[in-house]
DNA sequence: AATTTGCTCAACCGCCTAGTT
DNA sequence: CAACTAGGCGGTTGAGCAAAT
């Protein structure tokens, strides 16, 4: 006899979130943080469970997340990632700060594993998921483990590396990857001395929601880029810190006019999938802020001494960034598979 | 215009892990 | 140390939509 499942429960809601359900959320977690999920349906009378509230917030109205229009570099990684961590979707978008791991996991079986596919189609004996046929069959399980072990050590490590680079050439590389730390998926809950930066952007959200409320298709509501992206963190952290946010710990009915609060912060110059970097973002960011060491702290078992030419991993999972130059599939392939197969 | 087929992605389900008692 | 619980994760599903017939 295991415990219930914590859905079980008898008014529990199920399915699609509704926009009145979103703002109230948003509204609760604006004020409250993320976390402690169980007390949320509690607390705001939503008839949901606490797993579905958490669920919608990580996948959908967090703040930060960029939808769609996966780039070249996106793929990549993803690709590299999935290569060397397997179907560790969470550990993978960590990695992409901008993404969920539900978005990676889907644009994966319905992308990226077509493409591994067809391209296996094309001579390559490469197996699903990325990983290689013959390798699988050469090495035993335990070897497997080992070297996936080791891969781990050694990417995380470039990473680690590749980012602080990153952080001086800036947006040399792909603008989403020079994001601030402060919109990371684990800073969110792990971090909540960081939180309020990550909330104020949560306009954007109530704003695509709104979108989605008033057009009838939800999806071009939410592959459109909202119009009404975020200020520089600063500016965002003193609206919320301030006054915009409902207080009197209560969550407040959320009226047009109360929308209007939150969503006066929002600048209308820049575009949720390219948010730039502000100069106060820029000033602001620190490593041990940054997605990756969140990653680390996460996946203590990855700590380590590994250690390797930065150079080449380097080359392998961030230069390609710079070639934005579309490249074809066999590249693509050869990149993720050939590569990661041989170099290790 | 109506129907079928395929695709996308939000959400659910069940298991696992870590923290607490 | 065992039992319990909440949070987290990956696999899967199915509703809604678009394209094809």
């Amino acid at each position: 006899m295991g415990r219930p499942p914590c859905c079980d429960k008898i008014g529990v809601k199920k399915g699609p979130w509704t926009p009145e359900e979103d703002i109230i959320l948003v509204s609760y977690i604006q004020e409250h943080g993320p976390g402690n999920w169980r007390a949320v349906p509690a607390n705001t009378g939503l008839l949901r469970c606490s797993k579905s509230c958490r669920l919608r917030w990580t996948n959908y109205l967090r703040p930060g997340i960029k939808r769609g229009n996966f780039t070249e570099h996106e793929e990549k990684m993803i690709i590299h990632l999935q290569a060397l961590l397997g179907n560790r979707w969470a550990a993978i978008a960590s990695y992409l700060p901008q993404r969920t791991d539900n978005d990676i996991k889907n644009y994966w079986n319905t992308h990226l594993k077509k493409k591994l596919k067809k391209h296996q189609g094309h001579g390559h004996d490469h197996s699903q998921d990325g990983r290689s046929a013959a390798s699988h069959e050469s090495i035993s399980k335990g070897q497997w483990e080992r070297r996936l072990q080791t891969d781990i050590q050694m990417a995380k490590k470039a990473l680690c590396e590749a980012l602080s680079i990153d952080k001086s050439t800036s947006d040399a590389v792909a603008p989403a990857e020079a994001k601030p730390a402060s919109m990371t998926l684990n800073q969110s809950y792990t971090k909540p001395v960081l939180q309020s930066s990550a909330y104020a952007s949560s306009a954007e959200n109530i704003e695509r929601l709104l979108q989605n409320w008033t057009r009838k298709s939800p999806k071009s509501a939410t592959t459109v880029p909202s119009e009404a992206a975020t200020q520089t963190y600063s500016e965002n952290n003193r609206s919320v810190l301030t006054g915009s946010s409902p207080s009197e710990g209560t969550v407040s009915a959320m009226t047009p006019e109360g929308l209007d609060s939150l969503l006066s912060f929002n600048s209308t110059n820049s575009d949720v999938s390219q948010q730039s970097v502000s100069v106060d973002e820029a000033a602001n960011f620190r490593p041990d802020e940054n997605v990756f060491f969140q990653a680390a702290e996460n996946k203590p078992s990855l700590e380590g001494s590994g250690q390797m030419p930065l150079s080449f991993l380097e080359k392998w999972l961030l230069d390609d960034a710079g070639a934005l130059q579309v490249q074809d599939d066999q590249d693509l392939m050869d990149m993720s598979l050939g590569e990661t197969a041989d170099l290790f």
